[in-house]
DNA sequence: ATCTTTATTTAGACATATCTAAAATAATAT
DNA sequence: ATATTATTTTAGATATGTCTAAATAAAGAT
């Protein structure tokens, strides 16, 4: 149907449509995935001519339903495959992602779906992400990064934005995982540092990495 | 390292250097993976500077030691992702050819071991064809053709030499699956047909389904 | 309102992999 | 040995996806 290039496109417009606001420009996208933004421009005109979006020059792009249908499938592969690695592989939650992104992109409908029942239907990939289902529809959870949080609140570790090897091995290597009760200790004005508890130690985090921490049922 | 088409190429050539015999012929990869004669030798003047083959212009083209562990390894690939697709996920023998195909060009060398192990490592794939090891080292196993059998021999059925779709989908439809017993009761001189039986049922096939049929420790 | 900087697009090139049609070579037949 | 046929290679074209450098448009500053 598409090619590897045309779905890494959707996929990358989605989540930055999800992440910014609306229209998403080209240097937003050629940054994301590396390229140039020449490269960008002449994809984006291929996927509208497909009518996958709606580009108008200078103006950015955005999804249309069908390119939102594909890209969510896409989506939908990726993060069943990297159940797959870390529930029957036993590969870590940081090693999966650039295996799923080749996975991602084999053709085979009845592949996918009996890959889904034999994970048995899992709603959440390693990194806390909802996994849209064959419709493409994906639910909304209700989740909070730790920047939004006061002194005093708590809550469940349940989800991270940035899902990079390097991101994750910085959570290995402080002993966060998904699971983990959170509390905010305190926070550093001078910094902006959060100064975080959980249920077996506590530690200081920029707020780079406070943003990138999705907490669930905060209390307080 | 490799790309898809280069691969291909490498498997193809590698099954033909076993069917027939040395140098492989132009028009025979062509036929094999339904190509023009023209693109296969833009290919292995492409292989040949990488060292993957010895081409000489007229001459077909054989595999090097580096091409012929490629292969190996891309064959080691799809078999066990066809173990994979029929153990795991209960596809059936006739379904996982193509999906496989795509499988085999995932890159890395951690999932192929952890797919390994999770599969128990497996000795054969699905149509009974030995799975090379991590070396590119694969048993040679003693199996004779039906055609070669005389009338009142009998073994076991324990491969295949064509796994498309239409040829195991007929074997099904007649009943033949691995494992099964199978004895030569006649040989039918006008039309070169076999008739054989098995523990259940008796059948009469053609010299060319004969021919695909693998049988082991063949009797009398 | 004009200048300057930044973002985006276009033009032209390159790499990969494929094809058709024509030319060259090898194999076969007379 | 020469003619015919089959095989293989070359030449030139096309499609995809990428890049650099130049041109154009939009945004921001004075
Ligand atoms: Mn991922
Ligand atoms: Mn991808
Ligand atoms: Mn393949
Ligand atoms: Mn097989």
């Amino acid at each position: 149907m598409y090619s590897q290039a045309e779905e890494n496109y959707l996929k990358t417009i989605y989540a930055l449509e999800r992440e910014y606001g609306n229209e998403v420009s080209t240097n937003l996208i050629a940054n994301k995935i590396k390229t140039k933004a020449s490269s960008v421009t002449d994809m984006l005109k291929k996927l509208a001519l497909k009518k996958l979006v709606i580009y108008k020059k200078y103006q950015g792009v955005y999804l249309t339903e069908p390119g939102r249908l594909t890209a969510l499938r896409v989506i939908r592969k990726h993060r069943l495959w990297e159940c797959f690695l870390v529930q029957k592989l036993n590969f870590k939650w940081d090693e999966v992602h650039d295996i799923a992104e080749q996975l991602e992109h084999v053709k085979s409908e009845l592949l996918i779906s009996k890959l889904d029942a034999f994970l048995r239907f899992p709603k959440l990939d390693p990194h806390g992400d909802p996994i849209p289902d064959e419709q493409g529809r994906i639910i909304k959870r209700q989740t909070m990064s730790i920047v939004e949080m006061k002194i005093g609140a708590s809550g469940t570790l349940v989800g991270v934005k940035d899902s990079s090897e390097t991101f994750l091995k910085y959570l290995n290597k402080k002993n966060l995982g998904l699971g983990d009760k959170v509390k905010v200790i305190d926070i550093e004005p001078y910094d902006n540092s959060y100064h975080i508890e959980t249920k077996t130690h506590r530690l200081v985090i920029t707020s780079n990495v406070a943003e990138n921490l999705l907490i669930k049922n905060v209390k307080r």
